[in-house]
DNA sequence: CACTAAGCGAGACGGTACGTCGAGTCTTCCG
DNA sequence: CGGAAGACTCGACGTACCGTCTCGCTTAGTG
């Protein structure tokens, strides 16, 4: 759970700088005494909540270093040593607030009605404030290659392996069979491809009709995909 | 055909200064007989190049008016005599570059692959620069209120016209019966979404596969919610 | 009367062949055939004018060259073509307006009292808008050569004739004989030094006590200069 | 001593931060010890030397904050940072280096001697850079009021009290009796105003004649005012 | 307990870009 | 040709943040 893509991010969870670059990592134990008072936590979070505020009245550009260290009521510096910019801080928050507004809770009831809820979840997702988050980093992604990276082998890769276990499990209730992993991946995208690109795109909750048909078309290919002739597998 | 967001842009096409200033707004076609020199459309195209470039080389933070306004070998001021803003010189490019990259080719082949290859050319279009154009637009526009509605009023409410005719052409030859607009719309979000989040989502081209079964998918709902029992039709 | 100290200021004075530079006074009427609208006496009136109000309303920096076009309802390139600076124009109104106002008016009363009249006259104008003109062009002259120049050679020189006369004749009727020339200028200096200081400097119009006090002494200093001894003579 | 008329002037030579923010004023000594970085005497001389030199070469209009900034090596922002304008830097020259120079050398020798050397020391000052300077701002001050207020109530009132208590001192000296202020104050106009006016209407240097009969006259009046009658004294 | 390494607030500094203003030149069209 | 209109280049304005840095205080282990 890396919540900090920063070069120091460890050594706040880790007293004695631990896992961090491997190259280093020799006369270290001996050497680093680490004396002094440990980063504050309520620090943290006033640079988080600052900076997620900030977003939300102001928007991506709004959101300056020197403004979340003032709103936080902290030193510039202090932000610097802790995060190398806002992207960073954004990622943070991410990954604080945004687990677990788009989890999957298993209801036992029936596959199509919790897959529905689960699209709803999604759609009203991206009008919180940790919606707005993951707007503006995606957003800010299209053209920032560095960005791109930390956010798709950061949250973006463990929120689709949650999607992807969610959605199996839901697939698999439904069928009453194993469905193959590329399936379950194709299926995932047919899923939330029309969510996000109702909400990136046309900056609008989808239609209830919408997300109905969405998830009724996809327990529908599912189970058609299952069928006997396996060989018609779709892929990514 | 509105190429520029900027006050002047009708000055360019249209003779009669159009909404200019307000005051002197009487007898405005016949007095104003709008002397001087004419605006230079080589320099518009040098700009519009310039910025393109520089989205291409240097992502959207890379763009710059004086950057802009430097490599188009253009005073600033001239740039900011006609756009307001980086946001409205991409837009001009976009209407410059995009309509025809994304135009709908009615082949009079099978409808299917027509398809396919339209979801092709779209895919394909996220690679080219006036793709980049449109991602980093649709990017900003994440956090950006005016950016965004100039984006949905402008390029994007075109476009999703251009794609309800190139996709309802498609549709009513593959089914050889009329199919109702609502039905369009949904389709349109059905088969658009998963090329979108692929692309603006996960950075990638989508799978041929995913392609493929989106488009049979499509083809396969509209007859099927075109068929006898009406009342299962879809919606926005 | 040298309107405009522009290069193009014979085009309008040619046209109507005047008083203007003695010099090429020849064949003037024959040569230029002149063709065309003549040079419009309303537009450089407002102008001047223009120029004027502004300086008075906004101070020397606020008068700018688009500004006085603006207010005069005139092209800026109008502007252009009959003067070259705002320097420029400003010395065509001091030209224009100064002269009246700093005449010697011999009154035939006793020296003292037209002297002190004088005096008043010249603390008064600095009050004026054509005093404020004057103000500013020796303001800007202090680190300008150009406007340095300009005035040294022109209002300045003619102006301090002016005065050298007046003077003369107050002291000649005062003393009963007739007074040198480096008396006089002398003199002169001694007599607007505390003036012009007071004005340059201080901002402030003289105390009567100190323009009596100056009447006083220079009509007392011309008796004694003037005296016998001759050897007393002061200089420039 | 105000050298700057910037707010944080007081911080450079008073340690406890003065005026700065006036919200948090309680607590203020006790609480608020100014930590950080202080600011740099060497900065702040290379931008008034900087200043200066622009001043001499290129006249008040060749001085920019731009053209200071570069000169001096240093960033714009770090110009605006300690002084608001141009005109303020040239204060905070002038302060540094008009004082010496204008300072009356009390030489034991016979009051006229002095006196004239006095003179002759302020009209060689004009020549100077600092000389220049004063020009400059005094120009500038013809038609601006910030700057004709912050000369007035800055250098010039201090240099006349200055100046009062040197020629005092002189005319008692000369006339052996205690002389009353506002006959010195007038006296002060009467010796200073035709230097000034040679300095800054004709911009150049007084004759040597005329700075030798000034002293004189100067002399001669307060002789002449101080004696038996004082009802005659002058005033400002 | 003193030492010392960090955390931290404060802010100076060199930069880059912003968006605006005016200067002065040039171009086009009208009368 | 005079003049209105205005496009254009250029230079400076004053502002906002950037990211780095230096100071001096406070705080918490460790020796």
């Amino acid at each position: 759970m890396p919540e900090s893509t920063c070069r120091n991010a460890h050594e706040r969870t880790i007293a004695i700088p631990a896992d961090r670059n491997a190259e280093p990592a020799a006369s270290r134990t001996a050497v680093v005494s680490r004396t002094g008072p440990k980063r504050s936590e309520s620090i943290r979070l006033a640079v988080l909540h600052a900076a997620d505020d900030l977003l939300v009245e102001r928007g991506f550009n709004g959101v300056t270093i020197e403004g979340i260290a003032a709103r936080a009521g902290v030193a510039k510096q202090t932000v610097y040593r802790w995060w190398k910019s806002k992207v960073d801080i954004l990622l943070d928050t991410l990954a604080d607030d945004a687990r677990d507004a788009l989890a999957w809770r298993g209801g036992g009831e029936d596959a199509e009605a919790e897959l529905k809820a689960q699209l709803r979840r999604i759609a009203g997702f991206f009008q919180q404030p940790a919606g707005q988050v993951l707007r503006a980093l995606l957003g800010h992604a299209q053209t920032d290659q560095a960005t791109a990276r930390a956010l798709r082998e950061g949250f973006l890769r463990e929120q689709r392996e949650r999607d992807l276990l969610g959605l199996r499990a839901v697939l698999e209730r439904h069928t009453g069979r194993p469905v193959p992993e590329p399936t379950v991946d194709t299926l995932l995208s047919v899923l939330l491809g029309p969510l996000y690109y109702q909400a990136l795109v046309h900056d609008a909750p989808p239609a209830p009709e919408l997300l109905d048909a969405t998830a009724r078309h996809v327990l529908d290919l599912a189970v058609r995909t299952d069928a006997p002739k396996p060989g018609q597998a779709a892929a990514t």
